[in-house]
DNA sequence: CGTCCTTCTGACCAATTGGTCAAACAACAA
DNA sequence: TTGTTGTTTGACCAATTGGTCAGAAGGACG
């Protein structure tokens, strides 16, 4: 059978395509889509040129793997906030998930970024598609949370936005946030980054206060 | 005398660079660096390739340009922070400003962010050069503040993190937030994210609560 | 008018890049 | 061993791209 199907059958095609897909991220998220070469993507992996073209039919496939691949994970901490538990926490455990993913997959983050950046071109049917439609749905939740008045006032989406930039921030602008800390905090940002955003999103969740 | 001096010294070589510039704006920000071309920069700006080189040596030099000449525009918000005044208010104006740049400059906003995500090549000197040390200072001041009880007790560098972080969303990540916003919304979601914005920094501030 | 300097262009070049292809090589079963 | 299938490569190609250059056009001034 062809090497280009849905799923790898053999050892090696599991081998190779995982690993064309690791250097991918690396390049991709680093350099952005139009920025990076097939050839570095290549050489990152270990294999030819026409080796690696021979498991993926071309640039932009990989790519497009790489994003809808990535996808699932990266929406799964929003999937996990329920409507059936603490308000504050949910947002809370939310937000923590969050920040801790900025941490351990900035790479991803980065893609991401990178993409919405230059205006979406590969995610836009994914966006309105898939993001949406749960967004829409959580935004409810916290609506209804809030006009409970279980959290404070808020506007859903833009505290959705709030989170989401607050805690991006970490992963794709990391050169500038390590440049400007000082020594002492910038080998690792990401405590006191926890220590101020779970202060912020607290007091703006808090009612009453 | 030669074209690509200091200063434009003719009417025309005035026009053109300006031209150029501006070109160079919408597509750097729009495409990165490595993704753009010189010759969508010239054709944006009229001209033809050679003749836009004829104003600047080389791709590299127009992005240069750019970004140091941007950059003071880009940082005049943190410096209008003075430790003379009201300290929530001076934050809340600096925030609002942020905020406005988001709106009224988010090519600008792009090109930085851009080229801070794929690791800031061509900004590292300036990181630390001028951004840290303007960083410095004002995280000074609103660590003063912290500390008189002036506002409430807050980590300076990572509150500035976060407002960065905020406000610049709505720029660099323009095409989900529009693309998530219920269709009310979508259209101009700045009335609202003021509005939101407002809200997590007042009350992250506000001493007592 | 002619002269000098600036501005502009078409033709060109070398390097890079995404992608192809025929053929070599490996793995393994019969 | 041989046949079959899956894997890898060197050589190659067309398109794109950053940049050059010689010279043509334009403008200002005597």
């Amino acid at each position: 059978m062809t090497a280009n199907a849905r799923k790898p059958r053999t050892r090696i095609q599991q081998k190779n395509t995982a690993a064309i897909l690791e250097a991918a991220l690396d390049v991709f998220s680093s350099r952005g889509f139009r920025g990076s070469t097939v050839d570095q993507i290549a050489k990152a992996a270990g294999l030819s040129k026409p080796n690696l073209l021979y498991y993926f039919p071309s640039k932009e496939a990989i790519h497009r793997e790489l994003l809808g691949g990535l996808l699932d994970t990266w929406l799964a901490p929003l999937h996990a906030m329920k409507a059936e538990g603490d308000p504050l926490e949910e947002i809370m455990a939310y937000v923590r998930r969050k920040l801790e993913m900025s941490r351990e997959m900035p790479r991803e983050s980065r893609l991401f970024a990178n993409e919405v950046l230059q205006g979406a071109p590969n995610l836009e049917g994914v966006l309105k598609e898939h993001l949406k439609p749960l967004v829409d749905e959580k935004a409810a939740v916290i609506q209804s949370w809030s006009a409970a008045g279980r959290i404070a006032p808020v506007h859903p989406y833009h505290l959705l936005f709030s989170i989401w930039s607050l805690t991006q921030h970490y992963a794709d602008f990391d050169v500038q946030v390590r440049a400007v800390l000082p020594q002492s905090e910038a080998g690792d940002p990401f405590p006191e980054a926890a220590r101020h955003v779970d202060a912020m999103f607290r007091k703006m969740l808090t009612p009453g206060g």
